[in-house]
This record gives structure tokens, sequence and C-alpha cells, in this order.
RNA sequence: GCCUCCGUAGCUCAGGGGUAGAGCGCUCCCUUGGUAAGGGCGAGGUCAUGAGUUCAAAUCUCAUCGGAGGCUCCA
């Protein structure tokens, strides 16, 4: 009898071993082709989910892969550290944010070991330690000194709630991606980088492989668009009101004007007449949230200025309107309103009764647009009409110059000085400060206005330790005096970086995290960057992803990595592109969701008031088992707020209000039971503690083993996909382990081999290379190991025939095993070892795909008549035309349709890959 | 409203112009000295729907329906 598998007396003992071996020290070594994996850091918030072993276990068994195949492998493991749940836990719980994240820190590494991957320890970094966040200060004083970083006055998000600004991206429909709380408009000074100035370069995805979309939310998010600037004057005092349009052939046709309500000139031009009406308006706009102001199929309102504008092209007098459609965040936050062919200008026009004008007349149309007609605005093609010596032209559905009628006029206002082609981009500076304590400091002093750098040699400014984290709402920083007062003439800057600042940057960190006198080494740098595949998730998209390739552009265009390149032409390696962009390959993967769950089935008694039921006692019962003569309510409780329960009485919905004092009975629940314990039907959906349907991996690993849990994660999903959680699932792949574990302690075989068995289970040995060759490279790792599964199978049944001998079963073992050791590590090492080969299977070259040894030898020749599949005869593979023409039409089949007759005609179908011949008889 | 991706077995997913596949689950049988288990046999699919291209369509094209994600008063 062999010993079973029992996967905790060797996933701690082997993950030690490693350690003490310094299995996975990555050390530079230019006589090696080198490999950067590099999976997203996680954020320090005290415990591992399933979501990390999900993105991080697939990555490392590429990672491994990769250095069987003899590349020299980087795959870095640290911490986001700085963030506001630090914070929160220190103001709510009396916790300083040190502690709290330095607890977690502790707690996640153990976590991460037990998922048997191969971080390199040594090169962790953590973001809010002073040793990395002093570089975080040096690249923002760069950015400084090289003008990317700047401070600036703009209306900016508030959030209420966190009590600081947010950056664009970090705000979803009006609400903070984190909180989901509305924010508010600002005006405020703040500090800004730069990222505007790169986002033509940031548009150019030119040799990166990444997601397709990612590349277009991203280039969505920049938001590039072509038209031109123009400039109409107040027919009062003369102010310029600079309007950018995408539709300059539509000039002609502008009857209004609209300002944004913040924008500067509205309290210039607003007449005594209307100042009362416009500063109500403005107060009521300021009132609202984006949440609000976003809202869908909102009236469009606005308020006349009383001024008027004189508009460049014609000369003709417009009104000038304020209304809060018109953004002051985007273009000029001035418009010229063209409601014959902007739907929004339409809308507006029509709910305030202002006129319409059609300058752009389309041609195919049976009825000419007018005014009186239009039930929407037209923006389709057509020739221009009322725009003086403009008229006739043809406008296309083109954009930008490629538009004729556009191109024309664009000529024109630029000949006439009255306007200019322009580009605009919806990508706003990137808003880098943040009104909290736990996170970089910005390096900065103010000496009344004038703004000081602090000194190289006096980096990092530390944060202090000695605050009070009161519930003010505002950062300690603020009021911690040892710490922003500097002397009596300078007073320290208080805001502190935005944590996507740290983590703009990490994967150089992790090049030499111990380095002192450089954000990182540059001979390490020449060697390990770019980072060649990095995976995570596409929540990212236009935040951290984004940042990371506007930081690493502005690093290379400042200088940063011209050690860096230097030491590349030392070891002949051109450097060129190199530091264009962070990341060469990127791959995301999908969401683990909560799996189904049934809702509790109860039994609900009480008294019955109108519709609903007030039940004094609720009992919890096994599904269906209503006892005879129960005269309550009963069901499966389909959902649940508070008290009061949705209870599925034979389809029927009801609802039982659960009295205060009444008697809750949950028999798997030992204690006295409460109603809130009571569970409701769940779809599928995110994991979250709320929702109660969070999988613990710590809880896995104990019930399973670290290698099963990899295994299942990487099996029963499509990694790029994800999908519902399903425990059930996980015994396929634990199966799988116990039976080569099994196979592989029975030892040798004592009989002699078959060696057309043998033969045959080695094509399909390199028919399985072949697919989880593929399968790692693209990521499909679900599709690997099902290939290794089968293959198992295959193997399985020739052991059972005794078919192999023992020779080739060591052969063959050895390779199943390296196979094996990518996914499930601790196992495979375990078997490496108990039969009988050297430390590290690790280390171990990758088995070799052969094509001759994985080809069929015979194959099954399919006759078809008329497309479909009539019989099949065994030829070589290597059958030529005519014979398999001529062997499917001797054959009985095919003489049965034809009766003798001669086929219309006979296709022939070489196999291919995989695939059998044909031959398609047309009768 | 716009953009992207996706509809294949009960579930999770491969495949992809040429006989419909895997794992789990399920049926039945065997084992009960591997036992919160093992072995064997098997059932189960008009590949979302409709049309087109083709000798041949699950696969390519178009339309429709359904799902997921992203953007959205962007001038």
């Amino acid at each position: 009898m062999t010993e079973s598998y029992q996967p905790h007396d060797i996933e701690v003992k082997w993950q030690q071993k490693w350690e003490a071996s310094e299995l996975y020290r990555s050390r530079v070594d230019w006589d090696k082709p080198k490999h950067y994996a590099l999976t997203m850091l996680p954020y320090p918030s005290g415990d591992l989910h399933i979501g990390h072993w999900f993105a991080m276990t697939p990555s490392d068994a590429r990672a491994r892969w990769m250095r069987m195949k003899g590349y020299n492998v980087l795959f870095p493991m640290g911490f986001d550290a700085f963030g506001l749940p630090a914070e929160q836990a220190a103001i709510s719980r009396n916790i300083h944010p040190w502690k709290w994240t330095y607890a977690n820190i502790e707690r996640m590494r153990e976590q991460l070991r037990s998922m048997g991957a191969m971080f390199d320890w040594e090169r962790e970094a953590i973001s809010c330690r002073p040793e990395y966040y002093k570089w975080s200060e040096w690249f923002f004083k760069k950015f400084y000194e090289h003008g990317v970083a700047y401070r600036g006055s703009a209306l900016v998000n508030w959030s209420e709630t966190l009590q600081t600004v947010l950056a664009n991206e970090q705000v979803i429909d009006g609400k903070d991606e984190r909180t989901g709380q509305p924010v508010i408009h600002k005006m405020m000074e703040q500090w800004f980088f730069r990222i505007t100035q790169y986002a033509d370069e940031l548009l150019d995805f030119a040799g990166m492989d990444w997601p397709e979309s990612i590349k277009i939310m991203q280039t969505n998010w920049i938001g590039r668009s072509e038209g031109a600037r123009a400039t109409f004057h107040t027919e009062v005092g003369g102010h310029p009101i600079q309007i950018y349009t995408t539709r300059p052939d539509t000039l002609w046709g502008a009857t209004f004007m609209v300002l944004a309500p913040e924008h500067d000139l509205v309290e210039k031009i607003t007449t005594d007449a209307q100042r009362a009406a416009v500063e109500h308006y403005i107060d009521e706009i300021a009132a609202e949230t984006e949440v609000e102001r976003m809202m869908e199929h909102r009236e469009k309102t606005g308020v006349f200025t009383g001024a008027y504008a004189i508009n460049p092209v014609n000369d003709e007098k417009v009104p000038i309107w304020i209304a809060d459609y018109v953004m002051v965040t985007y273009g000029t936050g001035a418009i010229m309103a063209v409601p014959a062919h902007d739907q929004r200008d339409f809308e507006f026009a029509r709910a305030q009764d202002l006129p319409i004008r059609v300058v752009i007349q389309p041609e195919d149309m049976a009825e000419p647009l007018t005014e009186a007609a239009m039930t929407e605005a037209y923006d389709g093609p057509g020739l221009m009409v009322n725009s003086g010596a403009m008229d006739g032209s043809v406008s296309s559905w083109q954009k930008g110059r490629k538009n004729p009628a556009i191109n024309r006029v664009i000529d024109w206002l630029e000949a006439t000085g009255k306007g200019e082609e322009a580009v605009n981009y919806r990508l706003r500076d990137w808003l880098i400060s943040r009104q909290r304590y736990w996170g970089g400091p910005i390096p900065m002093m103010y000496d009344g206005d004038e703004i000081v750098p602090v000194p190289d040699d006096e980096l990092p400014v530390e944060l202090p330790e000695d605050v009070d984290f009161a519930p003010t709402g505002r950062s300690p920083l603020t009021y911690h005096e040892p710490f922003f007062k500097v002397d009596d003439a300078r007073r320290r800057e208080t805001d502190t970086l935005d944590t996507f600042m740290c983590s703009s940057w990490y994967q150089l960190r992790y090049l030499s995290p111990d380095c002192d006198t450089a954000p990182f080494d540059a001979d390490e740098a020449a060697y390990w960057l770019p980072v060649d595949v990095y995976t995570g998730g596409a929540e990212h998209a236009v935040m951290h992803l984004l940042y990371t390739r506007f930081f690493t552009k502005v690093l290379r265009d400042i200088g940063v990595y011209d050690d860096a390149a230097a030491a590349m032409r030392r070891h002949g390696r051109d450097p060129d592109g190199v530091f264009d962009e962070p990341m060469t390959v990127l791959r995301n993967q999908g969401q683990v969701l909560g799996g189904e769950r049934q809702g509790d089935f109860a039994l609900c008694s009480g008294r019955v008031v109108g519709e609903r039921m007030l039940a004094e006692r609720v009992e919890v019962v096994d599904w269906n088992q209503v006892p005879a003569g129960f005269e309550g309510w009963f069901g499966e409780i389909v959902h649940r707020t508070e008290n009061v329960l949705h209870l599925n009485m034979a389809g029927l919905t009801q609802f039982v209000e659960v009295l205060p004092e009444a008697e809750i009975v949950i028999p798997h629940i030992v204690g006295a039971n409460n109603v809130n314990q009571l569970q409701h039907h769940l779809d599928i959906q995110r994991m979250s503690k709320s929702k109660g349907n969070v999988v613990n991996p710590d809880e896995l690993v104990e019930k399973y083993g670290a290698d099963v849990v990899r295994c299942y994660l990487m099996f029963n999903f499509d990694w790029q996909k994800g999908g519902p959680w399903n425990e059930n699932n996980i015994k396929g792949p634990q199966g799988w382990l116990h039976d080569i574990w099994e196979i592989a302690m029975a030892g040798a075989p004592a009989n002699a081999g078959d060696p057309a068995a043998e033969r045959d289970i080695s094509r399909k040995l390199h028919q399985t290379i072949a697919v989880i060759n593929r399968g790692l490279e693209e990521f499909s790792f679900n599709t690997a190991i099902a290939e290794q599964m089968k293959f198992k199978n295959s193997l399985k049944a020739a052991l059972r025939a005794q078919a192999i001998g023992a020779e080739f079963w060591r052969d063959v073992m050895s390779q199943v095993i390296r196979l094996l050791a990518p996914f499930a590590p601790h196992i495979a090492e375990e078997m490496w070892l108990r039969l009988g080969w050297d430390y590290s299977v690790h280390t171990q070259p990758w088995p070799e795909y052969d094509a001759d040894l994985a080809r069929e030898e015979t194959v099954d020749l399919v006759v078809m008549v008329n497309g479909k599949p009539r019989a099949t005869i065994a030829v070589t593979v290597d059958i030529e035309r005519e014979r398999a023409q001529e062997l499917a039409l001797a054959s009985e089949a095919a003489q049965r349709f034809l009766k003798g007759a001669p086929p219309k005609r006979a296709i022939f179908i070489p196999g291919r890959n995989g695939s059998d011949p044909k031959v398609n008889i047309v009768v």
C-alpha cells in the first residue's frame, strides 16, 4: 500500500527549504536571457482574499514555466501601503497607521508564502517606508524642477466624506470610486502633474501587447478631438470669449453662446438687470453634487446674462447664456451654440425659445430642413448653407480636416485671423495632492507666497509619528506644529501624495529596494527593464496603468534612465525604446464572483396583519420539510432587509416582519439565534463581506492544500474572464493530483512494456506538451491543466493494461512531474525527490516538444457524401489526394449513395493539425 | 446613446469551414482492508435565433435577441 497524498506534510516543508536554499533569488546574469514578470502589488488591507490568489498564482505558474525554459526570471512582490483605510482605522480604532499597516503586511506576507509562489522576498518594496517614499519625494522634486509638477488653481473633485480632493480618474459617475460617496466641484489650489503634455504620446500603443479593451479605455479617457478655436467678443466691453468646436463648419449657425456657470467672465459681463437671476442660478448649481448634475434626461436649465457677443464669422449679435450643460472643465468652458446641428443646443434652444438656424442642408432628404419642422438636431452630412462665402461646401461624416467643409473653414479662419485649427483633450492634468496624513509627504515649503523645495539632502521629509488622530476631518499634519513649522518664515506643505504616485514606479524599486543613493540601481535596471509581462485587474485601466505609462515617459525625458542606458550599452544591449513604456505585455485577469446560495427554508408563525405576517417564531428546517398541520407561512427566504423576510411561498412572495422578541431557531447554528443569521438567497455577484459570500483562502489551503487551490483556480475559470465560485468543482483538480501521486508512488511497473502502447503514450505526451506550452503562452491556464488531466487518464489506462515498462515509465514520469511543476510546485518537488532525482524540480529544463513524436501515424479518412460523414477508412497520415479519393469512391458507403453513377465531384481535404483527412463526394 | 467582448452538455470552460470535446455533476454497476474514498459502464448538445457565402457553417458575413464591461451633456 502506498502512502497517500498529504499536502500539509509537504507544502510547508518545501516552502521552508526553497527559502533556505534561496531557490527564488533572482540575480543579474548577463549570460542568460531575462524575464521580468510582475503582478500588481496588493494593498495591505489585512487579509489576502481569493482574488489575490486568482491574480497571483497563475502568474506564478507562468513565471515558473519561463524559468524552466531557461530564462532568468524576476518575480517580485511588495505592498502599496499608503492609503485611507489605515488612516480611518487610526481615527475609529485609535491604532496608528504604521502599526495597522505593518501588522497587516506581516500577516499578508505569511499568507502570500502559503501560495508557494516564487516571489523573491529579498526584493520586497513597501511604499510607506521612508526608504521608499524618499524617492517618491525625490521624483516629485525632479518633476517640479522640470515643470512637470506645478501648483495651480482648478476646479477639483472634493469629497466631503473623505475630506480630501480626488483625481478625475478616481471619480466615477460623480462619486468617489472607493466609497461611492458623492463629490462636489470646488475651486482649490492644488499640486498637479502635467500628464496632458503627454496626451499624444499616451495615445500611441505601438509595440505594446496590451488588451484591446484597455487601449480603448485609455484612448477614450484621453479623449482627443480635432476642430478649431475661435474667439467671440462681447458687444459691450469687447471681452474675448474663446470657444472650441469640432464643427467649425457650423459656425454660421450659432444663434447664442453658453458659458459654464463657473466661467471667469460671467461676473464681468452680466448686466445689472440679470445679475440677481444669474447669481441665483450659480448658487443653485454650486449646491448640487456631481451626481445630480449628471442625471440623465435632465431638463436643460440656464439663465440669460443680458450680454451679447459678436460672431466673428458673420458679425451677428448673439445672446450669451449660462447653463450647467456646459462644463467648465472641458474645452474652454464656453461654447457657440448651434441648435440646428447639436442635440444639446437644440434641446436648450427649444426649452428657452431661442432661434434655430439650419446651416448644413442634407442632399438626399425629401423635404429640406427647416427650423419649424425640426424635432431634433441634424448632425449628418450635407451642404453648407446660410454661411456666406462658404455656402456649397460639402460637409461629410468625416471628422477634422478630413471633412472638406471643416477643412475649408479652418483655412479660412486662419487666413482671416478669426480662429485656428485646434486639438482638444478630455484628459485633465493629474491632481496629485491629498489632504490626508497617510501618504508620502510633498517635499515643498512655503516662504510667504514663495514655493521652496526641500533640499535633496533633507529628504525624505518624514511623516511624524506622534500625531493626534482626532476625528476633526482634517489631516493631523495641519495641526502638528513641529511638522508644518519649519522655522519662523517657512511653513511645510501638509498635503501628501496620491498613492497612485507611489505605485507608478514600484516596478523600479523592486530592482534594488535597498539602494539609498538612487531610486533604483542602474545596472539592475539595464538588465531587467522593461517589465516583460504584467498581470492585474482591468479596473486600473485609466488610473494606475495610465499613470505608470506617463511616469515612465517623464523619467525618460528628465534623464533618470541615462545611467541605465549607459550600462546597457556597456553590455551590448541597445537601450533605444526600452524606457518608453513600463510594461511590454499586459494581461488582465477576470474576477472570481461569489457563488449562488440557496436561502434558508423557514417556517414562520405569528399574526397576519393586512398583507404581511408579524412573526413571533421563525424556524429554519430542511428543504420543504413542513410538518403536517403547520399553519403558518413557509418557504425559501429570497431576500431579507433588516427584520423583514421575503418568503417565496410556492412562487408567491410574502413579507414576514420578524418581531424584536421573536424566537429564531436555526438548527445548524448553536446557541441563541437572531434574525441577522437567517440566510437569504444569493445570486452570483461580487464577493463582499456584507453579502457574506467571501471565500477565505486560508481555510481552503487548510482543507485541500495550496497546490489543489492553485490548480482549481487555474482550471475552473477562464483566467481572463473569471466567474462564479463553486467549491464543488475543486474535486476535479484534487482527484487529478491524487491520481498523479498514486501513479508516482506505485513505482515503476514490474512488467515489460508494449512498444506500440509506449509509442502511443509518448505521442500523447508530446501532444500534451504542445497544448501546455500554448496554454501558458496565452494565459489559458484551464486548457493547460485539462490537457494534463487527459494525459493522466491515458497513462493510467496504459498502466492498468500493463503496457508500460519500467524504463519508459521513469522517462514519462520525469516529464510529467516537470510539466506539473509550474502549476503545483510542492507536490511536484516531493514526487521529484521521491523518484530519486536531484533538487530541485524547479531548476530542471522544461520538457522539449518533439513534433515528430507527436505526429499521428494512421488516421481515419472520413468519407462524406454531400457534406455528411458516412464512413471512415484507416489510412496513413501522409495519404495523397488521388489515393484518398480512390479509396473513398470505392467505399461501400459511397457506392450506396452513388449507385454506380459517377460523382459530380470529389473534394479531398488533407488532415492538418490533428484533424482527420476527408473526402467529400457530391452526388 | 456609443464602444468592446461574449452566447457550445446541468455547471465551469476548450475548440473553431470538414465525425461535437474536457473536468465537475448526473444514471447504473463493482469495490467496502486505500473509505469524509476507489474503480467501471453510460446518458446528456439543432453549438442563442434568422438569413447569406460555400461542395460543406457551431466555425466566415449580416441582422435580431440575450449577457458582461467601459464611456457618456466631451461642444
